[in-house]
DNA sequence: GTCCTGATCCTCT
DNA sequence: GAGGATCAGGACG
């Protein structure tokens, strides 16, 4: 997907929405759409990458279009698309998704049935998946974990400031499709 | 080495 | 609305 590629972070956040997120899975395939991300800038105070480059946040400044996940709070995992060139440290978290197929699998691993549960929010998309450290740094064009432009449709793009950081608050990087009741919070 | 913080979520009250 | 779970990274000495 070339739009990953080579394009501002704050575009491909927004590029991203509407997007399907695919994993392949033993069990079945799983599908979400994207529905809420997030811009972490190289200037910004809250990107992990704004410290330099350190052994967990390398990924981030490896080329765009592969996957960073890591661990928050010791038990849940975040997922990240990489983007701008090799060497930068910029990325868009994937803040929330609409289950589109696999939902069974989906409520199995979040342990719910209530669908507007199982991806409102970082760490539950990445349950919902099964999504852990191992898929860090995963080609996400060409893998079992990729992500494929579907609807042709320009979404209605909402602008927020973002959400459960303590730095960079006041930035308008957070980015979500209007009027969708599966983003993690209006 | 120790101490503190965090891009979260769930379970209570 | 408040508090706890639980651990890796980073800051400091």
């Amino acid at each position: 997907m070339k739009s990953l590629v080579n394009k501002k972070t704050i575009d491909v956040a927004k590029a991203l929405l509407g997007k399907h997120l695919i994993h392949k899975t033993p069990d079945g395939k799983i599908v979400g759409k994207i529905v809420e991300t997030e811009a972490y800038l190289s200037t910004d105070p809250a990107s992990h990458s704004s410290r330099g480059k350190t052994k967990r946040n390398a990924q981030m400044f490896g080329p765009a279009g592969k996957s960073y996940v890591y661990l928050v709070y010791g038990m849940y995992n975040c997922f990240n698309v990489v983007t701008n060139k090799e060497g930068k440290g910029e990325a868009v978290l994937i803040r929330a998704l609409e289950p589109i197929s696999g939902i069974e699998i989906m409520k199995k691993n979040r342990k719910t049935e209530n669908i507007k549960n199982l991806c409102s929010g970082p760490g539950k998309l990445c349950d919902a998946l099964g999504i852990n450290k191992k898929h860090n740094g995963m080609d996400l064009i060409n893998s079992n974990l990729k992500i494929i432009s579907k609807d042709k449709k320009k979404p209605t793009i909402i602008s927020t400031t973002r959400i459960g950081i303590s730095k960079g608050q006041d930035l308008p990087l957070r980015f979500y499709i209007g009027r969708n009741e599966f983003i993690s919070k209006q």
